[in-house]
DNA sequence: AGATTATGTCAGTGTTGTTGACTTAATTTT
DNA sequence: AAAATTAAGTCAACAACACTGACATAATCT
């Protein structure tokens, strides 16, 4: 079955015979490969990167968050934040507020500016995923919430249901 | 309805008010984020990083890919590439060949150690979204696909269907 | 009073990406 | 056959974003 290959690499093709899933493994990289390719333009023009981009929607999505929460959520160190918190909060995306029960707490907040850019990084991202669903049955969007709520570590679910709801 | 701030900020969440399919991008962010940790686990142990695990699965998914295509596929340059290739030559995970019909070309194949590790680091990924989908209704397997296949830009679906079924 | 916690900071390092310029060998065009 | 183009490789410099380790400060908890 293998052809013949002298040096002992192989000819034949990785596919579901070898490995279940595949096929979404793949989906799932370029899915997510072309799903941050639309803010990383906007954010190339304002000398930001993706770690703005995460910051500022976490802040935005939940105004009030520490910076432990938002370590937690990002799965990064306080050293990799920092540098990027202190660029947004010096270019006017995001205040600092000392906790009000404990003080030394830093509570992160949008400033008006923070808020639009963090729609306007939205935007093509809630663009893409409407155009995906519009060509899907409408009962397909419970699906895709759960099969991506189940790809995530039961640990962390708490990360995601402690985000606003629709308000 | 917008509390009192005095410097301006802002302490009202973004919700889906404001911009639409906000709990799919951030479901989106959480399950890639569980996705790659786990590869990322095995690939510490053996120096490697993301970028090695991508050009090694594509590689392996398949074989015979030139330089040009994988470029492609990545979307990264050839001198990002060239780093990581060469690492993956050098440790005996992949091959060039020279092209038969064009000779400027080089055509890469996964060794059999190459493959050993592909499998391994899609071991765990294969898992969670089985895992996922059990929890699901059996037609929700054609519902993500055709999901997460239109979160990509049609003018690379051709990528996605150059790559074997299930041979 | 002493220990712990939340945050910030300094210094050094590594991976992965970038641009620009140049080389080599092979193919295609004229 | 000569010239232009293409595929790939390489050198150098650089930037974004992650890491570790160590230490500082202020506030809270024991």
């Amino acid at each position: 079955m293998k052809p013949y290959t002298p040096d002992g690499h192989i000819e034949t093709a990785l596919t579901e015979k070898h490995a279940k899933e595949l096929d979404i493994i793949e989906l799932f990289f370029f899915a997510y490969r072309d799903f941050t390719a639309d803010p990383d333009k906007i954010l190339e023009m304002l000398n930001f990167g993706r770690a703005h981009h995460r910051v500022l929607y976490f802040v935005n999505r939940k105004p009030g968050m520490t910076v432990a929460e938002l370590l937690e959520v990002l799965k990064i160190t306080k050293q990799s934040l920092a540098r990027v918190l202190k660029q947004l909060i010096d270019t006017g995306h995001i205040v600092q507020i000392q906790g009000p029960r404990d003080r030394r707490q830093r509570e992160l907040y949008p400033t008006h500016q923070g808020r639009e850019l963090a729609l306007e990084l939205a935007a093509p991202q809630s663009r893409r995923i409407a155009n995906a669903l519009e060509q899907l049955d409408p009962s397909s969007r419970a699906v895709i919430e759960n099969f991506l709520k189940a790809m995530v570590d039961p640990a962390q679910w708490q990360q995601i249901d402690s985000l606003p709801k629709s308000g």
